[in-house]
Parts: structure tokens; C-alpha cells; sequence
DNA sequence: GTTATTCGGACATTTAATATCCGAATAATG
DNA sequence: CATTATTCGGATATTAAATGTCCGAATAAC
């Protein structure tokens, strides 16, 4: 019951996109290098994010990668579903069916109460998630930085941030 | 982000040591054929039930594994954490010290915004699973399973209980 | 004491996560 | 419009973890 690295990596990225002004992307091998993580494993989850429709990606020269929608639309439930797939963390195998006393699939129409429990723990577990937006993300960073932090993150901002061509 | 399958055999193993009388028990093969699973595999995942204090075992002729706590005393979490491991899902590698913007470590003395949220979705799935009790289980096996195959295991049971030794 | 039986941990195998590489596609440039 | 520099995209190795198997240590019956 692990949560992959890579669901780390793509929120801080987002995170980052989050902060960018309207129009404006990072290539992929900045942001891996802003956080200090190998620029083609990181790439690879970007990849996972555009699939989902979380980013947007350009090729080519000032190419890169800008969030697809605002941020208050993207909590962190839909990019850990990206990265770690929709699927649900317990996998019922049914071994029910199996052994001396196996039921019969006629009689498994619905799944049983261990099967409902762990289905239940895992929506607790996504809505708390869904709960926690980019824009909620973007807030507190605000507010609990220091100013000086703050000012280090604009001036590398401005160093690195691409003006993407606005035709996917 | 996947649940192992050993917990899912662990929670059907448990639950069926839940039917038994008291000082009652079965043995790993028995347990394994039941459900038709590798005998080895399932007796290794009766192992972490064992040291985690949730069943207790007796070794030599006649001996097996039986609970090590009233029914009600058991959730679905305490297997989960028993198999699984106590340790979050979510792994913060406090990247935010990484890179050309990296905080210094004395900055990140608290949890940031995002590692705290997935710590509260974990919670939520912690407590969901720490409402429900073996004893919940067993219950509702019985209301909801046909007369016909519940005597189909009481009939199996007679067959494989085992008289455990008292001393473990 | 002997023996049959069972658990316990050490040992392979398979699968998934991690990390990397090179080709396809795009936009800037002349 | 052709060229070229640049970037994303998927296919490809490598490593860690889950899965599956085995044999010795311990115990109770005899
Ligand atoms: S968890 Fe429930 S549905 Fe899944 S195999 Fe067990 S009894 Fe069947
Ligand atoms: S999730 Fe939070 S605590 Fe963990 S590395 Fe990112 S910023 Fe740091």
C-alpha cells in the first residue's frame, strides 16, 4: 500500500504551474531540475498529466507544459488517479468461488461485506483528497513562507518561465 | 497504490478462526485449501497475523492457529497494518530541500500543506476500516448467505477443527 | 526418547515501480 | 518554404517489491 514517488513529483509540479501567470509553461526539464529529480522520470509523469487533461503540453521550440484548466478545478485526487491509475487499491480475486465450499458465481451477484468495506475506506480516503485544490495548495505556501523564499521562487520564476504559443 | 493480496486472504482466514468455538483452532493447510490459495503464501501471512498479536499459534502435532482476541476486538485495519505495514502510503522525500530554491532543513521543521493532506486522507481510510470488526463480518456472512451453505462450512469445520493444546 | 506434525524464517521467482534513452512532432528562424 | 534547434512522446533497461516456495527448528503426542 504504497503511493508511487511519482504522485509527489507531479503535485509539487502542478503546484508550480499553479503559480505562473496566465499563458505561461515550464518545460519539463526545468521543472525537474527546480526540485532536484531526474529530468526523464519526471517527464514521464508530465506525460501521465497531459494524458489525464490535467496539463496542457507544447513541442517544439518554447515548448512546455501549462496547467489545462484553473486551479481550483484540480484537487489532488485527480492527479493522483493520473499517475497511480483509477483502479481500486483492494483487489477482490473472489476466492469465494475457490476451494471445498466455493459458491457459485450465480450466488455472487453483489460483492460481500469485506469486499463493501474496503470500497467504502478508499471513497473516504478520495474525497478527502478531492477536498484539496491547487488553489488551496497555492494559498498556505502563501501564507507560511517566508517573504524571502517567496522572492527566491519569482526571480528563478523569471529566469525559466517560457511564453508557450497559445495553439496546442 | 495496491493492497496487497495477502491481506485480502489474511481478513477470510481470520474470519473464518472468528466461527470457531473457543480454544478451537485450524491449521495453515487447512485454511489454505478452503480458499484455494498456495499453502506456503498463506501460511506466511498467518505469520504477520501472529506477530502482530492478533492470532495466536501452537506448533507440533495438533496444532494451529486460533484468535488471540475476542472478535470484536479485531478490525480491518489491524490486519491491513499487520500485513501491509504501519508506515503512511504517502512518502514525502522533502524534496522542497532539493534544488536551486531548496529550503534549508531548520525551514522545514512542519509538514507541509500537501504531505498534510494526504496524511488526513489516510486517516479517513484508517478509520473507516477501524469501524468494522471482525464480529461485523461474521454477522452479516450469516444473515446474508443461504441456510444450504452455511451448513456446507459448519459441515467442512467439523472435519478440520482441531482440539488446540492450552499452553501456547 | 522417538516420531510425526506444524510453525518459523530463509530462499527463489515473478511483477511492478523506477530510471533512462532515442525517435516523432512542432515552432522559430532565415 | 526548407532547415534546424528544441521539446514532448512512447519504447526500452534497471532496480525494488510483491509473490510464491522451500527446508530446518520447535512442539506435542506416543
Ligand atoms: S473480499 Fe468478499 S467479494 Fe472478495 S473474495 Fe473475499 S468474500 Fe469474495
Ligand atoms: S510534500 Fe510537502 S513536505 Fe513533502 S517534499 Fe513536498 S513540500 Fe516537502
Amino acid at each position: 500500500m504504497q503511493i508511487s514517488k511519482g504522485v509527489e513529483w507531479a503535485v509539487h509540479a502542478a503546484s508550480m504551474m499553479a503559480a505562473l501567470p496566465e499563458g505561461r509553461g515550464l518545460k519539463a526539464a526545468a521543472l525537474a531540475h527546480y526540485h532536484g529529480v531526474p529530468t526523464a522520470y519526471m517527464a514521464k509523469q508530465l506525460q501521465a498529466l497531459s494524458k489525464a487533461g490535467i496539463v496542457q503540453s507544447s513541442r517544439g521550440a518554447h515548448g512546455g507544459y501549462r496547467l489545462a484548466k484553473p486551479a481550483t478545478d484540480i484537487s489532488l485526487w485527480d492527479i493522483t488517479a493520473a499517475i497511480e491509475g483509477h483502479g481500486p487499491a483492494f483487489r477482490c480475486t473472489e476466492i469465494r468461488q475457490n476451494g471445498p465450499c466455493g459458491l457459485k458465481r450465480k450466488d455472487c451477484k453483489r460483492p460481500c461485506q469485506i469486499a463493501a468495506a474496503f470500497s467504502s475506506a478508499e471513497r473516504a480516503f478520495r474525497d478527502s483528497l478531492k477536498a484539496v485544490t491547487l488553489a488551496h495548495i497555492g494559498l498556505q505556501v502563501v501564507r507560511d513562507s517566508e517573504p524571502e523564499h517567496l522572492s527566491d521562487i519569482m526571480h528563478w520564476l523569471e529566469s525559466e518561465v517560457m511564453p508557450l504559443s497559445d495553439t496546442p
